[in-house]
DNA sequence: AGTAACCCAGGAGTAAGGTCCATGGTCAAT
DNA sequence: ATTGACCATGGACCTTACTCCTGGGTTACT
């Protein structure tokens, strides 16, 4: 299919999908049409692509690791796969013990905000958003 | 204290934490000493927003997000505190289950990578991520 | 009074991830 | 052959969250 069909397809803008052409992400075939600038040819391996991009993007991963994860060799992309588990463990858990105690502050916030508000236990902080500790 | 104590103690950068000044995210007093440029005193509740603000970059909350938050009417803190806590449960929630996909995903490597591999369940992505369509 | 160490404001620069636009080539239908 | 929809490239521009730099004021100490 050609960009704009792809583009629609996957909620994505043209130009986004264009972008993230350039980075590598996606690498669609070069069509019969379109003389000197061949269009793009769009398959629904790139649709998957897409989804990945998606997903990714929605757990908080750069384009960049996004691209890391889609071009390693199928062997090493075993180890990204656990470091991500774990990375995501650590993170569902952060936001899940978040969730908690923004219930019982909500909670505490209801019954007149008596006595001693609740207290968040730290979180892990162990993945990506942790670096800025010099 | 002064700008670069508070930078020391919360771990930011001097820059940073003038940057979050100026963004509105702190409003440490303008103290007595400093003539026409006064300088900055920060407080220990200065300190706390700052745990707050790395809390909730850690948890993908963009500043304005983390603005909002500290600058909400008591009241409404609730509601947003209820949105977050649900946005955080849906996204710990799907983190938790591609951690699990991938778990099964490097089973199946590790098994050989016969037959189908792992489906993912495709998750909620209500929150911030899934703005994209139009 | 000199100087180091600190403070300020303002503005430029950076990287990521897009978005918009001008210009021009191509395709399909009329 | 012309028109409209679609494609391509290249580059400017935008936001977020900083970071760095310049120039200048203040404080504390000797």
């Amino acid at each position: 299919m050609l960009i704009s069909e792809f583009a629609r397809r996957t909620a994505l803008s043209v130009d986004t999908v264009r972008y993230y052409v350039r980075a590598g992400l996606m690498t669609p075939q070069q069509g019969t049409r379109g003389g000197r600038n061949p269009y793009q040819e769009f398959s629904e391996a790139d649709i998957r692509v897409a989804d990945v991009i998606r997903f990714g993007q929605a757990l908080g991963m750069s384009l960049k690791e996004i691209s890391a994860v889609l071009h390693a060799p199928y062997e090493s992309q075993l180890e990204i796969l656990k470091e991500r588990r774990d990375d995501l463990r650590a993170r569902g858990e952060d936001l899940l013990r978040l969730a908690r105690y923004l219930d019982e502050k909500i909670e505490w916030i209801n019954a007149g905000s008596h006595g001693d508000p609740p207290e968040l236990e730290h979180p892990s902080l162990k993945y990506a958003a942790a670096d800025g500790c010099d």
